[in-house]
DNA sequence: ATAGTTTCCGTAAACGTTTACGGTCGTTGC
DNA sequence: GCAACGACCGTAAACGTTTACGGAAACTAT
């Protein structure tokens, strides 16, 4: 089934009318929508993206930006199928499509959204990764394109976003730590610009400044995102004459090699030094149990679809959510810390 | 800058000319075009999808269709996204885009596929998580769009595909054991209809076959594909009054679940069973080491990108790889089996 | 100078939809 | 019996591109 003009004339109907009855519209005899859906569904016929999103000006279509490559940053990639599956409940609702926006590691995110927006390949667009000063923002607010982020930026226009709570878990870690009588506490910072690496780092750094506790630069330990980049920093640690008696991080992907690279050291979480981590379907099995925060991906997808529609005219009034708001982690006591 | 209209009025020349100039087409001006390029450049012009891929009956997006949900079938977590950075290094040399396709959990995915190639989403496509009996690829053959698959099936319409090497991993992984002594060994077989399972565990049972050791149903273990699944097999291995004393498996997810499962009923890996799995980024850091195989994500990429661009008329010629190929794994060994 | 050739560019049709507009009926109200 | 109206449908324009076609210059060869 070629286009409308072909199940129009075997159904003798004009395609405007067939157009009509597939869209829903109202004026067109329920006999002969009924007829037409029927004819669509049995000659498989859907109608075409590029014609409809031509002359509509809108394609449906809600884009999901990620950069691809071996480190995810920030995230593994099941992290982002269970957000996606979130968002796409919602979707689903409006007959709009979720796609991956794939950016490649040799490509610059800034050139590569900029390319995709003015193609008009989305009709709006979620943002995640997000560096602290980060171009892409401006670039959407400039071409007036519905969008919101997956994490916080120095780089504000004004649009919704939503973010883990790095600071309540900066919080909640730092407290604890100290509670138990930790005095010299280690973080881990993420490598590379991410905006959460910052955040983490300076709400540890403020929170121990009210008991009095400073955090020392050379206790602040740079790792990349992936498991290899925790395995490093625990070399380090362990390499240290006099290392830190806890350690908190916000990265999950971390926590694996962490683990491994102290034990090899003979550095035992939770007795040894303390950790405070993140938690993910790898951390639920570690030895000792990992004391680390969680959350429900689902449902942030859920409010991340929610707080779209809201910046996007057509849904708006469906969908008042907040629009700025920081998502609770709950923190899973284990042994490590 | 809205569309080609407003960049020719704005350069006083026919929109022809424009269309002409940044497509590099032959029959215009050097001067004419780059006086074109540059006016696009500072006007930040790109040629709107939609109208583009109505007139030239082609978008220049390749899809990845995958499926969403909190349990990524058959694979772990940087996985796709590395063999999607492999894949992007060849498209990008031929202008296509690269984009995930994204079928939720609760949509039926022949269904969604259906939707998508109607509607001419992508030019091509590339299916994953085949299962042993796939009615994907008859719809594609259908519609007649290039695709290939990562992944086998029973159903086969002589499209090209890659797998990765379950035959071959069966066979490594028993000839290994049974050389250590083994007579008694199990599999896991991931939950789900997936192809793999069948190759996999087929291969097993015929290659023990030629030692004469016979493949005991109840040595065969049904598992999610994720942590908790390997877990979940644990618990089973252990509550058996006699169990198998090594075990084979192709998914990389449920290894860590399945040490510490084993781990908690003070089964040791290599000491008191022996184990023969699959390596990810997540399983370098188990202990004792596993012996397991590994594949190189980016060159799987590299691969499915040429094979796909095999099967585009535009692209045809420059690209004559193997249609059909099972991709080699190499053996890791650990300290597991 | 003329004819032929090349180089460049403008014109207009086409891609497959959606939708504003208007027209044709049959029905209703008086 | 006539006007008004509503229900339904066909027509055609528009969306933003690309590209076949043809034409106008500018060269080249005679």
């Amino acid at each position: 089934m070629k286009g409308i003009r072909q199940l129009a004339d075997h159904l003798d109907i004009s395609i405007g009318t067939v157009s009509r009855a597939l869209n829903g519209k109202a004026d067109v005899n329920p006999q002969t929508r009924q007829r037409v859906l029927e004819a669509a569904e049995k000659l498989g016929y859907v109608a075409n993206q590029s014609g409809r999103s031509l002359r509509k000006g809108s394609t449906g279509v809600i884009g999901f930006m990620m950069q691809t490559g071996p480190e995810i940053t920030g995230q593994g990639d099941s992290f982002f199928m269970s957000v996606f599956d979130g968002v796409q409940t919602v979707l689903a609702r409006h007959d709009l499509d979720l796609v991956a926006l794939l950016c490649s590691s040799s490509e610059d995110p800034d050139a590569y959204l900029q390319r995709t927006v003015a193609r008009g390949f989305a009709d709006a667009i979620i943002l995640s990764a997000t560096r602290r000063n980060d171009a892409r923002f401006e670039l959407l607010d400039r071409h007036k394109i519905p969008f919101i982020s997956l994490g916080r930026s120095l780089t504000d226009v004004g649009q919704p976003w939503i973010d883990l709570d790095f600071e309540g878990m900066a919080e909640i870690a730092m407290e604890r730590l100290v509670l138990a009588g930790h005095k010299d506490i280690g973080v881990i910072w993420p490598h590379g610009d991410l905006n959460l690496g910052h955040l983490f780092v300076e709400r540890c750094r403020s929170v121990l400044g009210t008991h009095g506790i400073r955090l020392r630069e050379e206790n602040i330990f740079r790792g990349k995102p992936s498991e290899a980049g925790g395995y490093a920093v625990a070399k380090e640690i362990a390499a240290r004459p006099s290392r830190p008696s806890a350690i908190a991080l916000v990265n999950e992907t971390l926590v694996t090699g962490l683990y491994k690279g102290l034990e090899e050291a003979g550095i035992t979480p939770g007795k040894d030094i303390a950790i405070v981590g993140r938690h993910s379907p790898h951390t639920q099995f570690l030895s000792p149990t990992l004391t680390g925060f969680n959350l429900s991906l689902h449902d942030l997808g859920i409010a991340l679809a929610e707080t779209l529609l809201s910046e996007m005219p057509a849904y708006r009034q469906a969908y008042e959510g907040l629009r700025r708001r920081v998502w609770p982690m709950m923190l899973i006591e284990g042994a490590s810390g």
